[in-house]
DNA sequence: ATTCTCATGCATATATTTTCCATCGCTACA
DNA sequence: TGTAGCGATGGAAAATATATGCATGAGAAT
């Protein structure tokens, strides 16, 4: 392959006119730049100057050559401009994961943000559980990550992740109208001791949080029904089938025979984001974890300007 | 400013996605490519690589870059190019590839030709499995391959690829000489629903196109023996122990206890060279291209007048 | 715990490039 | 016509750069 170097000196001879000249150009002597031209002779094993009186003229070849140098040289230097005009911007590609709920209630509006912002940052977000997303963002093929955990019960956090609480999400029971609790503004926990349950899959964190949650006032569910999609969770509450618990964030509109009632006293999960330390040197990761915050602050705002949501 | 071996570095670990592989398609050892990155890195100032589980990857600056090297690099090799065609020379370097039976068939009579009449030239001749030449035709590793496809089911050809056709390769069935078909002048694939069948691995185009042929006769082949090597597929026919399909590019000689048949009707696979558009402008290419059609030529003359390949 | 794979750093060998200097060819001018 | 001046080139040595082999360390797979 043709040799930068190479092409430089011949494409200063080209300009600058002499051999002299081009070396003073490119600050060398003469005869490196003489030697230049020669090896890139031998290389392509065409003539690329002539001697010219005392000075030299270089062949139609040469002459070609040294305009695709020009053109190769200004790219590189476009190159060079780019790359110094990129550091400390937001650019790139992220690649962002998140639990179910959060991805639909958290992340459409920081991605919207971030995505008017910060027009060259290309983000692809992923569903996934919890553990897994933990693994990949510590292995770096995700670098962010939206997780959760129970505030009595705290994750562990690998070495080498930072993190930012987002958003303390809330939980409240899906009960049918015709329900007994139907009318209540707050329900306790102990009230629901003889209530069917309707559950995620195990294994799914919305399993775990109403499994946890009712273990928490020591009743132990009853699953009569498991569906992961909270849509069907509402149909069956409406059905008269059970009873669910449901999480604020990324909540679906709810059917009319489903009242939703908070829970006294408040039932939370912990959200973070999670990611590798180091890689916060990127502006990519910075910007993401604040539009996350902002997004959560509004989601909190909104959340608390809900009368019916409130808990005394 | 930017160093063209230090971008060349780094774009093949963009492109490869590890160091080694990098390493590999440079020629080099791994140390080579990660010092040359790491002098790129304290040359610029910015960090380009980081660790990543047992790999690296590279950051967004290094990103960046590494599509300006992209571009760079093409920008070099069109200078080549146009460089070679202002000379209208046949010269330079060529990497050609080709599946086996048409490295065998096809390719000596044509290198032949070309060292003749272009003693400037120099060609390396790779044998490759189709997937892998079309990779890499398209990557500028290789200038030019010859491949196939079969006439009912065409390959996808990559942007940016012209290609030429040079031959209907044509099947013949071989099968032992005390087989019952073995006087038959030709044979009609449903007269091979019971037979045994000597294919090569799995995955080669020789073992493809034995399935592909019985399956448009709705024959599932039942495969009694693997080989990779023609001379053994000959052998074990003559041994009696199934019977197979045979190419007629780059055949062997044939032992005597076994019998060539022509299929009817005709079974054939079409090949065609492939190269780069923007590569054609070299004279190289386009006298290679040439001369694989005239020994393309060449050899359907030979099998137009050998009696006992035609099929009334 | 071990065994692999992969990247990297160091010391060394090798290759390349530059400089210095001598030489040569051409031009200008005496 | 001779000769001084200018400019390019080539060889040898020095400076620089680059690649290799090997050792090390980190992470992953078993």
């Amino acid at each position: 392959m043709l040799d930068l170097n190479r092409l430089k000196a011949l494409h200063a001879v080209h300009v600058y006119g002499s051999v002299g000249a081009a070396a003073e150009a490119l600050m060398v002597t003469p005869s490196a730049v003489s030697q230049q031209i020669a090896k890139l002779e031998r290389e392509t094993g065409a003539r690329l100057i002539e001697r010219n009186g005392r000075g030299v003229r270089l062949t139609d070849a040469a002459g070609l050559l040294a305009e695709h140098a020009e053109r190769i040289l200004a790219l590189v230097e476009t190159a060079e401009a780019d790359f110094e005009a990129l550091r400390g911007e937001v650019v790139g590609r992220l690649n962002v994961a998140a639990f179910p709920t959060a991805a639909r209630g958290l992340m459409p509006p920081a991605l919207a943000e971030l995505r008017e912002r910060h027009p060259d940052l290309w983000m692809q977000l992923y569903e996934r559980e919890p553990e897994r997303m933990l693994r990949e963002v510590a292995r770096g093929e995700l670098d962010l990550v939206v997780v959760q955990d129970w505030l009595n019960r705290p994750m562990a956090i690998p070495e080498g992740l930072s993190r930012k609480t987002l958003i303390d999400d809330i939980a409240d029971v899906a009960v049918p109208l015709d329900h007994p609790l139907a009318g209540n503004k707050e329900i306790q926990l102990s009230a629901l001791r003889d209530e069917r349950w309707i559950a995620s899959s195990p294994g799914t964190i919305c399993h775990d949080w109403l499994v946890f949650t009712l273990r928490s006032a020591e009743i132990e569910p009853e699953i009569a029904y498991m569906a992961d999609e909270y849509p069907t969770h509402l149909a069956l509450v409406a059905a008269g089938l059970g009873c669910s618990i449901v999480p604020r964030l990324g909540r679906d509109p709810v059917p009319d025979n489903v009242r939703l009632i908070p829970l006294r006293p408040r039932q939370t999960r912990r959200i973070y984001a999670l990611w590798r330390t180091d890689a916060a040197r990127r502006p990519a990761i910075r910007a993401t974890v604040e539009a996350l915050g902002r997004a959560s602050a509004l989601q909190e705002n909104a959340w608390a300007s809900e009368p019916e949501l409130q808990v005394s």
